[in-house]
DNA sequence: TCCTCCTACTTAAACGTTTTCTTTATATTA
DNA sequence: TAATATAAAGAAAACGTTTAAGTAGGAGGA
């Protein structure tokens, strides 16, 4: 591998001058520089950035965090597209990124000592226990942290606009003249919470009268347990007209039951998703989804990681709500 | 941040005798090694992987080349799965993962340089334009390489088995009692290839006599090409009692069109996919398909590489083809 | 007793950079 | 002309680690 040291000795001038000219410093005439540049580019030099970031202690890399019991997130749409995003955009700033884990090497460490081990400049947590004391561990720490879909006091975060979310797409339920709502929402998280607040909130500006077994828990992601409740909540003998999912996929779960019962959508019952997933655009009838703008949320969460990088002091903590946008499909019959 | 200086002055012993201590090497004493070790852990020391990196030429760590057409793979289940598994058998064994991309820094950098740049032990490829001129570099590198569902004469290449694959879905569907059998595949590749090849092969086996226009390109994972196609195949004169898709999320579009001539499946005509990702087994009715076993390419690819990578001379160039499975769903008719 | 061989350690160089401080040579000023 | 400022380059230390080579001291053997 072709160091700082082979060109000096090519060019017949000190290492720190070369290192110098290659990274544009004042002290340096344009001769030489140029001179060194063209010398380094024969030679097929590349930085070696070990050393780099040894010496800087910054390694233009940054960890991500991004599991969810065993899986990672990697093969959630909704995370995957987030991270695509920001990926694309740290890319642009020079960043690579890593993945954070606990089991390393021999020994194995938390999310914080990997991250120091790595000498990762900045970390995003995504789609993860956000209980888990390791991550607090993390959070507290003097590491740069950008957090999707969950807030800690002392950290950024990139928040998708859940509370405006479920409203617009209740509010636009509500205004195809359906009053009979029922609400699948996913397993207790901060996401959640937020939903069904808002919800709840929702129901009350708009007067309407749901009873408390139309708004039940379900999963995340998991047709199985939404076809379970959807099956209940189509025995009630009081049948709402219209369903929220969770979120798109688990919608698939509901809709099967849908069809088993002989119900047509939406002539017979209407039903919302959540998300706005490819999946959602291509059902027939076209789901009405609540699409969130994940392309923004990882760029957003790219640049806010990125300047609390470049200003580790001045950092100001910031709750970004990211607005999601209704996507009308045909789900939702008007009434 | 601790260092090995750090424990040496607070154990009264050489820097050397830390190091060898906290790797376990033969020459300390038992006592001096415990005394350091547990030292180490009070100070809360951990490595740091550049400064090994620089000095070992090893970091433990493994580059990532997936991209596809701007996108990365990751927003591709069949992708994002393979990878996952990847990550947690590598994990297994200390490495973490980057990806490998072509912009970082200021000057931009071909992967290998980027490989280089970043001291990676190896590379996994997947999901890429083979035919780039950078992934030659890279794949005619002295950097020890992986392909998944690609083959290079001289690289080991983790292949799902898609001439089988096509066998079997093919012949199942001629057990099923079908003659007339069309093909929407993929655009080229030599995965496609392969499909194709042996969509031909089995044809001819089965002595079947399928009309050139039964077979015809799609686009992978593109729900509106294959509509367009279903459509075609539909107006035929002679409608094919079965169509296979490129994958199953393509098939959706085919399922819409389906639909939009009145027609049931299974009842009026077949329908089969390819990849067995988890929408494939929530339609109803189910889809009967070709499930691609990614768990264990990715979990393969990660012992082949890292075998490579400790083994760098006498690394055998292996082409390992991983069967699937069909599933058998109800979307094909006995007839 | 002396020599040899272990054992348990230390020394010091090296990996590829960056960066502060010096040095040298040249130009500018009085 | 001498003093001083400036430009361009170099020397050397440092980042945290590994490792080959060296050393001291004690045990074992003849």
């Amino acid at each position: 591998m072709v160091s700082l040291k082979d060109i000096s000795l090519k060019c017949g001038v000190s290492i720190a001058t070369v290192s110098k000219a290659l990274n544009d410093q004042k002290d340096i005439s344009d001769a030489t520089k140029m001179f060194i540049k063209n010398t380094a580019r024969e030679m097929g030099y590349f930085p070696n950035s070990s050393a780099i970031t040894l010496k800087t202690n910054r390694s233009y890399n940054i960890g991500v965090l991004f599991s969810d019991e065993g899986r990672s997130g990697l093969t959630q749409e909704y995370f995957a597209h987030v991270l695509d995003s920001f990926k694309d955009e740290v890319e642009k700033y020079g960043y690579d990124i890593t993945f954070i884990n606990k089991h390393i090497r021999p020994m194995s460490m938390s999310y914080y000592e990997h991250s120091r081990y790595r000498g990762v400049d900045g970390v995003l947590i995504a789609c993860i226990d956000f209980y888990d004391k390791d991550v607090y561990e993390l959070i507290n720490s003097e590491i740069p942290v950008i957090t999707i879909d969950h807030i800690f006091d002392n950290r950024t975060s990139i928040i998708s606009d859940n509370v405006q979310g479920i409203r617009d797409l209740l509010t636009y339920i509500y205004k195809m003249g359906h009053r009979k709502i029922a609400y699948i929402h996913g397993a207790k998280s901060s996401v959640t919470q937020n939903r069904v607040a808002s919800f709840y909130k929702t129901v009350e500006e708009l007067e309407l009268d749901i009873p408390s077994d139309y708004v039940v828990e379900g999963i995340y992601h998991n047709p199985e347990a939404t076809a379970k409740k959807t099956r209940e909540l189509l025995e009630l003998s009081d049948r709402p007209t219209c369903i929220i999912f969770p979120d798109d996929f688990a919608a698939m779960g509901g809709i099967n039951v849908i069809k088993e019962y002989g119900l047509r959508i939406p002539e017979d019952i209407s039903i919302a998703g959540y998300d706005g997933i490819l999946l959602s655009q291509i059902l027939e009838p076209k789901l009405t989804t609540l699409k969130q703008d994940t392309q923004l949320m990882g760029r957003l969460a790219a640049e806010k990681l990125i300047e609390a990088i470049n200003n580790p002091k001045e950092a100001i903590i910031e709750r970004v709500v990211v607005p999601g946008k209704i996507m009308h499909g045909n789900s939702v019959l008007k009434l």
